[in-house]
DNA sequence: TATTGTTATACTCTATAACTATA
DNA sequence: TATAGTTATAGAGTATAACAATA
């Protein structure tokens, strides 16, 4: 059996035109050098996102920033907690509404991040290079569309 | 601090447009109706994958497999045994080089991926009436591209 | 009562390396 | 020596639920 049971079945495209499917493999694509550049800073793609979150849309509650970085509240909490201890974020408790705490980036965050800018600017150049920079803004406008589909 | 330290920096682009984080949000916008659909069959985005590439590919070595699914070797290997002790799939020697085993997926994988065959065209027709079914195919081509890029 | 965040649990994936069998 | 796959380990994320504090 060489040849899929569905070749043209209504239920599914094949894997390199399903959505999800394609979202992950050209994500790996991308993230190759991406994660060499940051193992060498003992972070990780989540710590990643949240240090980029929080450095574009300033202080925020976890809550939010847990949608912005696509984590669970639940793996942010302990995530937060080992990156406070790391001095690379501070938490303060919200006095409007004391349920809430705001976390906001130290200098040290911002030191770790922009220390990674030239290589990052590099790492994209030189995808938009092979890719097209036209296309990729274009890519990236398609996704940026398809996220704000979601209610 | 609301403003990020670096809004236009050349080394930075907006988060939503990074195109690891793009393409990440964007995924979570799409996976939330399939991840409902599969956690009904007791299966996961994972054991998913590798149905859907077999199904597609035909049977094939693991090597390729776990390249094709996006996972480890050594991730696939443990998802294979609990798979094939669930008769999703079989494997057998490669008699041309018997280091290599050919994965195939058995009837009963068959019938399950099958089985949500009508659901999962629905749920792709629900995005795509409001996403665009042209713009679906433009995002597919990139994404197939940007893929295709990688040596 | 509902919301924000924390903690706990079980399961799974990732990353790495050492190991085997075969080539 | 190199390759295909297995196993082991440590670390981390996911998913869920129960919980405390606050609103």
């Amino acid at each position: 059996m060489n040849q899929p049971s569905h070749p043209d079945s209504p239920g599914f495209r094949r894997t390199s035109r399903s959505l999800p499917i394609a979202l992950l493999r050209a994500r790996e694509t991308v993230m190759g050098p991406i994660r060499d550049m940051l193992s060498q800073s003992g972070i990780n793609e989540q710590k990643w996102r949240v240090l980029r979150v929080l450095d574009e849309e300033g202080p925020m509650e976890q809550t939010a920033l847990a949608a912005r970085a696509c984590l669970l509240l639940s793996s942010l909490t302990r995530i937060l907690k080992t990156m406070e201890a790391e001095d690379l974020l501070s938490r303060r408790v919200d006095s409007a509404d004391r349920r809430k705490s705001i976390v906001s980036v130290t200098d040290r965050g911002r030191d770790l991040i922009h220390r990674h800018s030239p290589e990052s600017a590099a790492i994209m150049q030189r995808l938009e290079g092979r890719f097209g920079a036209d296309r990729m803004e274009q890519l990236l406008d398609l996704l940026e569309e398809l996220h704000e589909l979601e209610p």
